[in-house]
RNA sequence: GCGCAGGUGGCAGAGUGGUCAAUUGCAACUGGCUGUAAACCAGUCGCCCUAUGGGCUACGGGGGUUCAAAUCCCUCCCUGCGCACCA
C-alpha cells in the first residue's frame, strides 16, 4: 500500500473537527508525514442501532485517513455493550445477545457506507469484534490488567466526583470499562484510536496499556463532540429530541436539521459535510452579514448532509417536500394511507395505526384546532368520520389519507 | 451486620391522610407569530366513556389500618451516607 504524504491534505485532517490529539498534534503529523502505513481504529459500542450526525463526523475523519493509504480497523463493541459505558449518565446494564449485536452490526455498516468505503478493493477496513478476546480472559487477566491502575486514578474523574456528590452509585464493575476498551488497543496492537471527547479517559486508558505491553505511543485523535456553542448542549440527542440519525429517510433527516438552532449550523458544516475549507469560510461570512437568511443557510446545510446518505435527488426532492409543506402549508406528496372498516370509528382507527397515541389526545388535538380538511376547514367534531376519501392534517406534520 | 436518609409521571424534582391524575422545570404536542419543524409568546400533556359529568389505572413490590392513603403501619426488594467488620 502506498501512503500518500501530502502536507495540506494532513493538515486538514488535524485540524478540522479535531479537539486534542494526543501526545500531541506535532508527533502525529510527523509520523503520517514518514511514510509508515499506521493502523488506525475506532471502537463502535454496538448498543443500540442508532449512529447519528455525532458518529459520522468520526468516520469522515477516519475515511480520510483510509484514503492516505493508512490501515482502518472498526471494532465492533460487543462484548464492552454488555458492561454498559458509565460515560453514558445513568447506563442500565441492558444485557444484548449476540444475535441482537450483529443485527445492530448489519444495519450500522450499511449506515456508514456511504461515509466510508468499507469494502475498498486496495484498502478495505477490516471490522473486528471484541467478544473475540475479551470474553476469553481469565479472571487472572484482569487482575493483571487492573493492577495498571489506581482506584483514585479511577475516581478522579469528573463523572465519579458528579456521581459522589450527589450520593449517586458508582458500581465496582464501571471501572472495568476502561480497561476493556484499553485492552482492544493492546490486542489490536494499533498506533492510533479515534474517538470523541467523552471517550478520552477510556482512550488513554489506552494508552498506558500499549505503552506497557506492547511499548508503543498509541496516538489519540480527539474529535469534537457537536454541541450548541452557546448554552452547551448537546445537539445529538436522543432524550432532547435532537438528535439526526443516519438511517433517517431523506425528508425526516432533512427537516430535523431543519430544526436544529441557528447558532449549530456552522459547526454542522464542518463537522458533518464535505464542503473545502474556502467554501465554509465563505458560509461563515454570510451568516454574519444582516442581509442574509438564516433559513437558506440551513437549507444549504440540510442539503448537502442529506445528500451524503441519499444522493442529491433524494435531497433536493426533500428540499421540495420541506418547503411545500411548511413553508407553503401544503400536503406532501407521500402520505399514510389508512383503509377505514364499514362502520369504524375514524379516532379507533388512527389509534391503531399509531397516528395518534390515544383518543383522549385525538379529543384534545381537535379542540385545539390541530385537525384540518385538505381545503384547510377545521375538524371540530371529535366523532367525526368521513364517509368519502379525504387527506387529514394534524398539527404542521402529520397527515393521513382516509380511505374507504 | 447496625443506624440514618431515600425509591413519585419520558427525565429532574415537589407533595407527607381527603381540595392529588399529583406544584414546578426540561422534553414532547398544539395554536399564534415568523426566516423553518429556529427563536419568542400562549395552551395541552394517564386511559376509557353518547361527557361542563362519570369510570378505571398510577406515586419500588406485596399485605394491612381507615369512610378515605403517594401520604400511616408491617414486610420484602433497591440506593446513598455513617459506623462496625477487614483474612
Amino acid at each position: 500500500m502506498n501512503i500518500i504524504t501530502e502536507e495540506k491534505a494532513i493538515d486538514e485532517i488535524l485540524t478540522r473537527s479535531v479537539q486534542e490529539i494526543l501526545p500531541s498534534k506535532e508527533s502525529l503529523k510527523k509520523e503520517l508525514m514518514s511514510g509508515r502505513q499506521l493502523k488506525i481504529y475506532i471502537g463502535a459500542d454496538a448498543t443500540g442501532p442508532a449512529l447519528h450526525l455525532g458518529h459520522a463526523t468520526n468516520y469522515i475523519i477516519l475515511e480520510k485517513f483510509r484514503r492516505l493509504g493508512h490501515k482502518v480497523v472498526i471494532l465492533i463493541g460487543d462484548f464492552t455493550a454488555r458492561i454498559g459505558d458509565p460515560t453514558d449518565k445513568t447506563a442500565a446494564r441492558v444485557q444484548l445477545t449476540r444475535k441482537q449485536v450483529v443485527e445492530h452490526t448489519k444495519t450500522w455498516l450499511k449506515q456508514l457506507l456511504p461515509i466510508i468505503s468499507i469494502n475498498d478493493e486496495d484498502n478495505p477496513v477490516e471490522i473486528v469484534y471484541n467478544d473475540d478476546w475479551l470474553s476469553k480472559m481469565t479472571f487472572e487477566n484482569v487482575i493483571n490488567l487492573a493492577s495498571n491502575f489506581t482506584v483514585q486514578q479511577m475516581l478522579e474523574r469528573d463523572m465519579y466526583q458528579k456521581r459522589m456528590k450527589e450520593n449517586k452509585p458508582i458500581y465496582l464493575h464501571e471501572f472495568m470499562y476502561p480497561l476493556m476498551q484499553g485492552y482492544d488497543s493492546v490486542h489490536l496492537g494499533v498506533d492510533m484510536e479515534m474517538c470523541g471527547n467523552d471517550q478520552k479517559f477510556n482512550a488513554l486508558a489506552g494508552r498506558t496499556l500499549a505503552q506497557r505491553y506492547n511499548k508503543k505511543e498509541k496516538f489519540v485523535f480527539i474529535t469534537t463532540l457537536l454541541e450548541n456553542p452557546v448554552t452547551k448542549e448537546k445537539m445529538m440527542s436522543k432524550s432532547l429530541g435532537t438528535g439526526v440519525f443516519l438511517d433517517m429517510s431523506a425528508d425526516e433527516m432533512y427537516g430535523k436539521i431543519m430544526a436544529q438552532h441557528d447558532e449549530n449550523m456552522l459547526q454542522l458544516f464542518i463537522d458533518c459535510t464535505y464542503l473545502t475549507a474556502e467554501e465554509i469560510l465563505k458560509i461563515k461570512e454570510t451568516l454574519g452579514r444582516k442581509d442574509s437568511n438564516p433559513r437558506d443557510i440551513k437549507a444549504r446545510l440540510a442539503f448537502e448532509i442529506v445528500k451524503i446518505y441519499h444522493g442529491a435527488d433524494a435531497a433536493q426532492s426533500a428540499a421540495d417536500g420541506f418547503d411545500k409543506t411548511f413553508a407553503k402549508g401544503g400536503v406532501p406528496d407521500d402520505v399514510l394511507e389508512i383503509k377505514l372498516g364499514d362502520g369504524e370509528p375514524l379516532p379507533d382507527a388512527l389509534v391503531k395505526a399509531g397516528v395518534i397515541p390515544s383518543k383522549a389526545e385525538w379529543r384534545r388535538l381537535i379542540e385545539s384546532g390541530a385537525v384540518r380538511l385538505e381545503d384547510d376547514s377545521k375538524v371540530v367534531d371529535p366523532h367525526f368520520t368521513p364517509n368519502v376519501t379525504v387527506i387529514l392534517k394534524i398539527g404542521k406534520r402529520r397527515f393521513v389519507k382516509i380511505s374507504r
